[in-house]
RNA sequence: GAAGUCGGUUAGGCAACCGCCGCGUGCUUCGGCACGGGGAGGAAAGUCCGGGCUCCGCAGAGCAGGAUGCCGGUUAACGACCGGGCACCGCAAGGUGACGGAAAGUGCAACAGAGAAUAGACCGCCGAUGGCUCCCUCGGGCGACCGAGGGAGAUCAGGCAAGGGUGAAACGGCGAGGUAAGAGCUCACCGCGGACGUGGUAACACGGACGGCACGGCAAACCCCAUCCGGAGCAAGGCCAAAUAGGGAAGCAUCAGGCGUGGCUCGCGCCGCUUCCGGGUAGGCUGCUUGAGCGUACUGGCAACAGUGCGCCUAGAGGAAUGGUUGCCCGCGACAGAACCCGGCUUAUCGACCGGCUUCCCAC
């Protein structure tokens, strides 16, 4: 049976994305940096940690975004939000892992679209090694 | 119609799908789910002022420090705003202004220039007065020469500060008289000071007896005077409260062991167990949005604003929501994201619309 009809209440769609898949804490985000894996992409920093089995599935993220490489606080939150929506686009297909992705590089030109397509490049290589 | 000026409003729209955060109602296997409705700004920004709120401090006063600075008003308050005065800019509408005091004191003024605050004399003007030189006349002497008078000199002593020149600024301006040349030296007018009078709540304006040219500028130099200001901030503050370590109290156990009680024995205390108490970290809840609130009508006021009636409830997050994708339309969309809340200021900003006023042009 599909198991989403098993409870009969758990009718949250492929794509939301509700607190428990965040990190809230100052030592979830400490855990993560702490296990050192990362992928590199030109803007970008995506550290990742497996989590062990009895710590429940699905991937969670959290996004960090630097005052001193962008100064405006509009540009920050465009940034944040361009990280959760391909995290909430994907995150079915994403393995149980904690993610932080970090602005490392300051971007010259603040071009949405083509971070946008940043974002779901490493996402999508954080999908691949599994299969 | 064109150019300008002042003020106000607005900040792409619609639809579908996928999401996020509160609220209300219902359901729930307490994990959530369904439905309804709400969800950034004019600057949310800078954090430059002012206030509320909270905690700490506080008899009162003063010092230090800071801020403000024409007058009157508005306000919870202000360094804001409104009205007025004055000065400057603009043909005008209008704009700009840290705009108290320089006879309380101490200071400062580069360069240029003769001289810069106890003024000064480079060029220049004069040389009346006293010399000098020359000439003329008269008198005296044989004569060199002497005396008296007159005249001349791009001259000395000296007088002057009008003119030139320097400067951001040169110790009133301009005209006349006056003089050797000049000078408030004298006079008229202007300017300055000003008893007093008139208007105004006042700043101030107008008139002005009289004075006499004395008293230059900078206070965004120190300073003086007047007024105001206690400190820290929502990570304020309040409540609940794990794990671990430690503290206190009561009870139990003291069989054995260890440590301490200066060496030994006894004794006592601690290490043990149970219960309770208070402090307190992570974490959670609260503060947290109904407020000097918004809209509207009327009243008072030139206005800022105030009062009254009626209506409305309009984000409340917390690794931090308010978004993404697609389609259509238009003039292709700027600056930019709440973090306890208000009142201002300042800075950023593609545009669109509305209104008042000014000047010019055309038509009547």
């Amino acid at each position: 049976m599909n198991p989403e009809s098993r409870t009969g209440e758990r009718k949250a769609s492929a794509a939301a994305f509700p607190k428990q898949y965040r990190l809230t804490r100052t030592d979830e985000f400490s855990s993560v940096f702490g296990f050192r894996r990362a992928l590199k992409s030109r803007h970008f920093l995506l550290h990742y940690r497996i989590r062990a089995a009895g710590e429940g599935d699905g991937a969670r993220l959290g996004v960090v975004v630097a005052k001193r490489l962008l100064k405006r606080a509009f540009d920050r939150n465009l940034v944040k939000r361009l990280g959760r929506e391909h995290f909430r686009l994907l995150r079915q297909r994403l393995p149980a892992r904690d993610l932080v992705l970090r602005l490392a590089v300051k971007p010259k030109p603040l071009d949405r679209r083509a971070l946008a397509e940043e974002i779901r490049g490493l996402l999508g290589k954080m999908i691949s090694p599994e299969r």
